[in-house]
DNA sequence: CATTTCCTTACGGAAAACCATAAGCACAAA
DNA sequence: TTTGTGCTTATGGTTTTCCGTAAGGAAATG
């Protein structure tokens, strides 16, 4: 036995295709495919009134933008609401981004059921996700399977993440300072948030501020 | 009639996959697939060795690195030496990138014979390509069609690319001066700098450097 | 040949970031 | 209570970035 009913969401023509493939071979025969996230939860939406749920949902993170208007715009986006919607839905993220704190994130959030990276082996892996979460097994891509471990060198809290992203934002320091101050935020003080970001800097071993937003952009934290 | 010995070159198999159905629609029955660039120029070589030169290559742009040592790094670097050895061959890109600037150095470099966006169609336009491509016409998907038409204020180059990158790199400006001295890399003047990151800050409507540095990485331009 | 235009470079002042030091305050241990 | 510790905040000085203005040179225009 394997899935039955299962949705390829994916805005390249050709991996759809390629995963295609790959369920081929698991001879699953009810196959959806959409390429823009809209399409994939109205389907879904639309499977659900029908008492035909998909029993499996394979999905990109990030969906070039083109003339059409979207509501839902990234792959985070239309899991977000399938997990808030469908709990019970089985998702593969498959995707090219391999940051850890990305994986994590997902995981945490989400408890998506695997995450394979497209990569030079990527339908070999995601068979084998495919396989592992029909046992109602987590997979992950070896690239990224040490996201599940602690590993706290990386952890932050969410006030840095908050700081880094205004700075990301172009806001100047003193700036980030008045807008803690309204939204409450503390430490608020000038002073404090120039503290917080040597702090982070040293961490990170960045040379100064820019370094440090590009560090923290790659890492995905941000 | 239609190509008889055809090259892939990409390190994600599914798209590989994706491209040979593609082939095996035009009923081409020689293929052959390099996941690295390495290989690929060794296929190459060999087959002309053999003479039994490749009719047409088909490359992505960027590979992804991994434990392997490799002296060829990028479709870039594929293309040059191709391109010079045997500067027969047909080449067609196949790459996510849909900057102008970049199929514009392909084509004025190394007069790539056609550049296709991976996209929504991608292998649609794929398809075109190659039929326009055998009949030693050029193609370019519609997103970079413009890349032929005279420089449009939009774009951004090289030069500019790299002077973001080496910011994010956590060099100061004054760094970067000394830097692009020793590469004989012109203009590098602090001032001058100076000048072309603030032409690109108001360009991409950024506040400070930090701002531009968050909006190009977010492009993907770095 | 003179003039215009474009680009690189130089310079100086203002703003922001960077850095070290210290004061103020809360909280827990002695 | 006193002491010590940790955190926020304050202050001042140095460096870097930001921004306007202008000088110098090369190529293009007339």
């Amino acid at each position: 036995m394997m899935f039955k009913k299962v949705l390829i969401v994916d805005d390249h023509d050709d991996i759809n295709n390629g995963v295609l493939n790959v369920l081929h071979d698991f001879e699953i025969k009810n196959i959806y495919m959409a390429q823009y996230c809209d399409d994939a939860f109205l389907k879904v939406k639309k499977a659900n009134l029908e008492n035909e749920n998909f029993d499996l949902i394979i999905t990109d993170l990030s969906f070039k933008k083109d003339y059409r208007e979207c509501k839902i715009e990234s792959g985070e986006g239309l899991i977000a609401i399938i997990k808030e919607e469908y709990p019970e839905t089985p998702i593969i993220v498959y995707s090219m981004d391999n940051r850890l704190q990305k994986v994590r994130s997902l995981i945490n959030k989400y408890q998506i059921d695997a995450y394979v990276c497209k990569d030079r082996n990527g339908s070999v892996e995601l068979s084998q996700a495919i396989k592992s979460v029909f046992e109602k097994k987590q997979f992950l891509s070896p690239q990224v399977s040490k996201a599940l471990s602690p590993k706290s060198d990386l952890e932050i809290e969410e006030y840095d993440i908050e700081l880094i992203k205004q700075l990301a934002n172009g806001l100047s320091q003193d700036e980030i300072s008045g807008l803690f101050k309204n939204n409450n935020t503390t430490p608020n003080s000038l002073s404090s948030i120039e503290k917080r970001l040597n702090r982070l800097r040293i961490q990170f071993k960045a040379n100064n501020a820019i370094h440090l937003v590009a560090i923290v952009k790659d890492l995905g934290l941000i």
